[in-house]
RNA sequence: GGCGCGUUCGUCUAGCGGCCUAGGACGCUGCCCUCUCAAGGCAGAGAUCAGGGGUUCAAAUCCCCUACGCGCCA
């Protein structure tokens, strides 16, 4: 039987990055596999959910380059969104009709029963329960009614909620992927409600009818379903189901030890993106928060971690989210890139910056100069911008470079010398201001740094004679001689 | 409160009974390279493997207990 898998989010909110890294290791293991990797939307809460959710949903693991065999299409039309698979549909409150039968089919057989108590019921028996200090759970007062007892109740108008009845005795077993054998005793288990008076089935249910609709072989989801699944794994014998194969991952914590939301900061792979990150980045941080080879393998292409991925590598423990381990991650990965792809990545950026319609040819060799310092794509104007507009003199650098004794001296001179350099390449720039340095008896320093900073306001930057080709004589000697004014000691 | 899961450098992790005087990566420190900043190279600090009991000739690795953290249910 072929493999298949999927990714099941709610969508009550945009995808974060728990969610994030469930996605990806559902679909490294689907590609793994060479399985098809499903996703579906888990709308069954009608209070929370909402289109903005899904919409954020998809386009985040659009970034992320998780790609979706069977599904909502990314994008929407004012009716929703058109599907693609043959298992559908995708969302789950189009298909209430399925668990609708499918309660009731277990209600027939006598599996599942109508529970009349309401949510003050519940809460007496909770009470009653606290104050004989004794665990709450729920009394089975509904699984035993005769036919007749229902009927009065329902003549009463009495609504109810649907009820799972779970063993009595013995235990269930799940056989983890990541964990092994868990053991449940069932004698501690609670009749699990699968419909909610609104007549929609809750997530545990709808969960099940759909992994077994849609014929999936391998669910991979968050640790917080653990305790679920032995009544999941219970529902799937009731119904005759074959169950798929569970493996839960860990979670993942902020820097405080809890589990990472909002307060956390970033919390939504959007906000990454916005921040200047590297869709190629999240991709292998992510991987390597709960996941890693026996080598302790850093940096993946997209192939070898599709090669690599398995759940004998999976962490059963959670993991802390490191802002500083990915900030050089995508320093590595924008190191690497093609400036091709960084100016097209960049894009935003750029144009925020107002950047975006700057010669090319010259915004590209910028961009290569200062590749290796950006650790986010939102560094790139600030490190570029000065080839394109007067700097912004960073008045510690005017301070310390520029009215440093001689400089004045140093940048006049230049202004005149730097005139006759032919041609202003590299390479002649290079030569004719070290023989500069040398004729004047100067060190080099005492000209390489003064020149930088009139030109580009800075002390740091590119190697200094590939700025100046690229700026062309006529910037840098206009500069260098507006940069005069400032070299006066106050 | 019950049940479940977990616990190796600050962080991500390797380790599946002897190769461990515990390896790698990020971060940190120092040195080298050098026109600055990065990048790179090298070196270093950093984990009595949560604690305590066993099992074994031998335990980070197997078993038990305790503590702590997290999750689910309530």
């Amino acid at each position: 039987m072929s493999v298949r898998t999927r990714f099941a989010p709610s969508p009550t909110g945009f995808l974060h990055i728990g969610g994030a890294r469930t996605a990806l290791f559902c679909w490294l293991f689907a590609r793994h596999h060479k399985a098809a990797f499903i996703l579906r939307i888990e709308d069954t809460d009608e209070v929370r959910s909402t289109r903005e959710s899904v919409d954020a949903i998809l386009h985040s693991m659009n970034w992320l380059g998780l790609d979706w065999d069977e599904g909502p299409l990314l994008t929407k039309r004012d009716e929703g969104w058109d599907e693609k698979g043959s298992h559908g549909p995708y969302f789950q409150m189009k298909r209430t009709e399925h668990y609708k039968r499918y309660v009731k089919q277990l209600i027939d057989e006598g599996k599942a029963y109508p529970c009349y108590c309401t949510a003050e019921d519940i809460d007496a028996m909770r009470k009653l329960a606290e104050s004989e200090k004794r665990n709450y759970r729920y009394d089975r007062r509904c699984r035993n009614l005769t036919a007749d007892e229902r009927k009065a109740r329902e003549a009463q108008g009495k609504k109810f909620s649907v009820r799972f009845k779970m063993p009595e005795d013995g235990e269930t077993v799940v056989d983890d992927g990541i964990r092994g054998q868990v053991h449940f005793d069932n004698k501690l288990r609670q009749d699990l409600v699968i419909q909610k008076t609104s007549g929609v089935p809750t997530y545990n249910f709808a969960n099940v009818i759909d992994d077994h609709m849609m014929e999936v072989t391998h669910v991979v989801r968050g640790d917080e379903h653990l305790n679920n699944t032995p009544e999941q794994q219970q529902i799937y014998s009731a119904l005759g189901f074959t169950p798929p194969k569970f493996a839960h991952l860990s979670m993942i914590l902020g820097p405080d030890g809890a589990k990472l939301s909002k307060r956390h900061g970033a919390t939504s792979v959007l906000e990454y993106r916005d921040q200047g990150f590297l869709p190629e980045t999240m991709r292998n941080y992510l991987a390597l928060l709960g996941w890693s080879t026996p080598e302790s393998q850093q940096l993946f292409t997209q192939e070898e971690l599709v090669a690599k991925f398995g759940l004998e590598g999976c962490q059963k423990n959670p993991a802390t989210f490191d802002n500083a381990k990915l900030l050089w991650m995508n320093g590595e990965y924008i190191r690497t890139s093609t400036v091709d792809r960084l100016l097209e990545q960049a894009k935003p950026f750029l144009e925020k910056a107002e950047l975006g319609s700057v010669d090319r040819k010259v915004l590209s060799t910028a961009v290569k100069l200062e590749q290796e310092k950006a650790k986010l794509l939102s560094d790139i104007p600030g490190l570029v911008e000065f080839f394109f507009r007067e700097p912004n003199y960073d008045p510690k650098a005017v301070d310390k470079v520029l009215k440093a004794p001689g400089a004045d001296k140093v940048v006049e001179e230049l202004a005149v010398f730097l005139e006759k350099v032919e041609p202003f390449t590299e390479k002649s720039l290079e030569d004719a201001i070290r023989k500069f340095c040398e004729d004047t008896g100067r060190k080099t320093g005492q000209v390489f740094h003064p020149i930088r900073v009139a030109v580009s306001g800075k002390t740091t930057g590119p190697t200094l004679f590939g700025m100046l080709e690229l700026l062309g004589k006529a910037t840098v000697v206009a500069r260098l001689k507006s940069a005069q004014k400032l070299c006066v000691q106050a």
